[in-house]
DNA sequence: TTGACAAGTGACCGATCGTTCACTATAATA
DNA sequence: TATTATAGTGAACGATCGGTCACTTGTCAA
């Protein structure tokens, strides 16, 4: 019932933050809408910036969990369409999950004040998208479904222009089917780019 | 003399609100890094918040100014040359320039809290580059430098990634020159793709 | 010279911040 | 049944927040 109420905390914290940020979010809203009063909060956390502490913390390890370990990795597609799919697969998912979109927003708004915030920002926004595609697109080369080229710079150029729409359904919500279709496009339009076909 | 000072306040508040944010910047530390007393900043604003809205006033004038009128943008490049030495120096210029590093980054402090600071956002970072550059690859198209396409759609693939090694050196300025190189690569290579070459 | 006005000051306001602490209720343990 | 640990409470703490106000200073026009 400890651990329960803790994880209550992180995720209201995770929720408050990622609209006022850290500084914008103070401990009676936080303990109040979990219908606490601001002293319980205490029995679980130090202090408010243990909270943050622990939520990068949770962050960390999830990154890690999901996109760091190999085997987690999506497999290489067999043809370019499965690297479409594949793709809005993964931008529903991201665009959808309200956790992972709360996550983004915290990110990038505390990424100037606080060196973790940073370097998870630099993995989730840019670095991480990249490296998780330079062996796609290394091993579509080999399967002859794109012609030869730098994997990284094709997974750079791939996934830069994607992770800006994504950021774009952070920030209007409203426009997120619009986004995705622009995804969609974006990506057909890429791999046409680099197909490796023959025909006109 | 009012003015100017009504200005440095601006200033300021610029550069607080671009390190901690909004509701992490105190009137206090504003007027005392500019030798004042608090009260004193009363006599130019009427509250902190007029001096947050004030900003905003300045950056929409700022960017209408700049990117906004027709007689400002670049002229098109009569070579795929030109079009990176064009970007390289607008990458150069943004990167470089302090004021509009400490823009950006309160816009992405603060775009989801406050809508026209989402609405900038949005112009900053994406769609003020995707516009910007639209008729400069209609027009290269036109001069027989890239095959035909969709303009929109190349300057949108184009500017993202870009836009991305941007937002990296605001993050982690002790890694500018290597994301100034890296975008310069990504021109080259974008550019080599597009070509309306017909050498191999 | 005087009067008006803008700019800056320092003391002070109420509200809110994060935090502490003595206390109670509860539930498991011995 | 008595004991102990845990979770939650409510009052209170000092510090700090944004903001006000009576006051002084300097400048310039009448």
């Amino acid at each position: 019932m400890a651990k329960d109420t803790k994880e209550r905390i992180l995720d209201t914290a995770l929720e408050l933050f990622s609209k006022n940020g850290y500084s914008g979010t103070n401990i009676r809203e936080l303990t109040a809408s979990l219908g606490m009063v601001k002293s319980s909060m205490y029995k679980h956390f130090e202090s408010k910036e243990e909270i943050w502490n622990t939520l990068l913390d949770r962050m960390t390890a999830y990154y890690a969990e999901r996109f760091g370990s190999a085997e987690n990795l999506p497999p290489v597609p067999d043809s370019a369409e499965e690297l479409v799919s594949m793709t809005m697969r993964m931008v529903d998912f991201t665009v959808l999950d309200e956790r992972i979109v709360m996550t983004r927003k915290v990110l990038a708004i505390e990424q100037f004040r606080d060196g973790r915030a940073k370097e998870l920002a630099t993995k989730h926004f840019l670095s991480g998208l990249t490296e998780m595609f330079t062996p796609i697109f290394a091993g579509m080369m080999e399967k002859g479904i794109f012609k030869r080229d730098d994997p990284r710079m094709l997974a750079f150029a791939y996934t830069s222009p994607i992770s800006a729409l994504i950021h774009l359904c952070d920030r209007e919500p409203e426009t997120t089917e619009e986004a995705i279709r622009q995804a969609e496009a974006f990506s057909r339009h890429f791999i046409k780019i680099y197909e490796a076909k023959n025909d006109g």
